[in-house]
DNA sequence: AGCTCACCCTGGACGC
DNA sequence: TGCGTCCAGGGTGAGC
């Protein structure tokens, strides 16, 4: 479930390892590691230098141009641990720093993974824009939709156009600009892409807001867990009275992803 | 080129 | 209690 919200959540709170020297590195499922540019040993002895994000990757910079990017898939977890806790069931690596704590990767599903890497921009050259810079406008949306029959919301979801947004921030940006998800982006009025944009920008920042959604696996990099779930209006509210109008909630499966939407008050 | 769908994987919910 | 089935949805890539 983490999409932009949630690892930007996770972002902050890791902001709190800069600084600490790895020790270190146990992997427990190499298969884990999705690129070996640079062996794991290399990372030994060094610091973290920083931890940023780039749509729904984590880029962990270290000293001497290292870099590390995660991707948590559907059910990664990274936080932080004191040295001698259990091992939690589908922990694949674990950094330990010099100081007694350790970075955990957890990930039940592995959809999620590592990659270990020189030169991280090059994972991102065919990334879409970051939905909560000044670049995501109408302007950049209005030529993207043009023709296009596809239906708006597999296009909100579409990595190499618009970065961050997953299946929960998209079923809730639709909603608040009252469009239905199985439109065809091309029939989008001006008006629409104008809503579209501000209401995609604001449910970012209201998930970030509220650190994030936990439905089940989400937690932050100190194994809190988020509050965007109580402020959730259409996604997984089948059958419920929508807030504004009371209509019951629908969902429909739209490109194999579960949607849902208000039949009112979205057109 | 645009689009749809199957696949990877595990845990949890649900029906019998 | 247990077993089988289905669903969750991130990204990728085959195939139409």
């Amino acid at each position: 479930m983490p999409e932009l919200p949630e690892v930007e959540t996770i972002k902050e709170t890791l902001q709190d390892i800069v600084g600490l020297k790895i020790e270190d590195i146990k992997l427990f499922k190499p298969e884990y590691i999705r690129c070996w540019q640079n062996q794991p040993d290399a990372y030994v002895g060094r610091r973290f230098a920083a931890v940023s994000r780039r749509g729904k990757f984590l880029i962990f910079d270290f000293e001497e141009g290292l870099h590390m990017v995660a991707h948590l898939g559907m059910s990664g977890r990274i936080y932080l641990e004191s040295r001698g806790a259990e091992l939690e069931k589908h922990v694949h690596v674990v950094f330990s720093f010099s100081n007694g704590q350790e970075l955990w990767f957890q990930d039940a599903r592995r959809f999620g993974g590592l990659w270990l890497i020189k030169e991280p921009r090059e994972m991102f050259t065919a990334m879409g824009v970051e939905p909560l810079s000044s670049r995501f406008s109408s302007s950049y949306l209005t030529p993207l939709l043009k023709n296009r029959r596809v239906a708006i919301k597999t296009l909100l979801l579409n990595q190499r156009l618009i970065s961050g947004i997953g299946n929960i921030y998209a079923d809730e940006a639709l909603f608040k600009a009252r469009i239905l998800p199985n439109r065809a982006a091309g029939s989008l009025q001006p008006k629409e892409i104008h809503r579209l944009v501000r209401a995609v920008k604001q449910v970012l920042r209201a998930g970030i807001e509220q650190r994030g959604t936990t439905l089940r696996d989400f937690q932050d990099g100190y194994k809190q867990k988020g509050q965007f779930q109580d402020y959730l209006k259409v996604y997984g509210r089948e059958k419920e009275p929508c807030f504004d109008c009371r209509q019951p909630i629908l969902r429909q499966v739209i490109n194999g992803r579960s949607s849902h939407f208000c039949p009112c008050c979205q057109k």
